[in-house]
DNA sequence: TCTTGAAGCTCTAGTGACTAGAGCAATTAC
DNA sequence: GTAATTGCTCTAGTCACTAGAGCTTCAAGA
């Protein structure tokens, strides 16, 4: 059996995030030891790591709970699972692109200021006048 | 002057968020109608397209209480400007380094399942073991 | 002038995914 | 036995809004 803190540098949520997890329903309420602590299996420890890594790959808690769920009936088709990966993919692609955008604009902004006071500054101008930019973001 | 409504259409930025920056300071209280309705003055559109151009660059509010801050100080060196602007231009290359390892995972997650039951989804099984990853992400 | 409907007002609470802190109790190592 | 560490619950804070209730004001047409 392993305590929160275990369970914590095993798979590297934090002790206050897992009890968020739980009580998030994400995660189950564990047994507890005669002093009230509580006290996961191995089983909890791989649900928590598999949380973990869901959580890195940027999806949301919500999916997450359906990948749990689907985790649960193996032997229902994959299509569901299939579906959130790729959307979540799509996501990603998206936010990658309007960065890619600011980071145009925010380049040709901050390395265009030769000026040498607020009143000629290139940032602030730019930041004034939004006919300044090289095209349409946000 | 301006009702606060057509300063939403103006600028782009919805009503109640005219509103929630009044309550952070951001811009100030504008004058009110005899019936208590806020009316702004061309000045005040002018504050809050900065702060929208600001805002859909992806600078944080404090960072834009700064930029107002400077720019009602023309004659002051814009070194700082300039600095939260390169800042902020390192962190959105940062994220943009961040969701390219994740949109790599995720692709391969999501193109490799070729199973047909969640039983051998690639996509849960890739989930429940990080040694099926690629490389290091998170 | 009256009426109607849109727009405005304040206030509280909710979002997502945690994080921080107070004030205790239990456990563990020496 | 004792001290340090870890754990417990509970409340509130983060960021940048967003939603909703219940009310008042405004502008345009009849």
């Amino acid at each position: 059996m392993f305590s929160i803190g275990d369970l914590s540098r095993r798979t590297g949520v934090k002790v206050p995030t897992i009890r968020y997890y739980e009580q998030m329903g994400l995660v189950a309420a564990p047994e507890r030891s005669e002093g009230n602590q509580r006290r996961y299996s191995r089983q909890e420890l791989e649900r928590l790591a598999f949380i973990r890594h869901a959580r890195d790959l940027g999806f949301a808690v919500e999916d997450i709970r359906s990948l749990i769920d689907l985790s649960g009936h193996p032997e229902q088709p994959c299509g569901h699972a299939d579906k959130i990966a790729e959307e979540q993919l799509i996501s990603v692609r998206e936010k990658i692109a309007q960065l890619k955008r600011l980071e145009a604009e925010l380049e040709r902004i901050a390395t265009c200021c030769n000026g040498q006071t607020v009143g000629d500054c290139y940032v602030i101008r730019a930041l004034s006048d939004h006919a300044l930019c090289a095209d349409e973001h946000g």
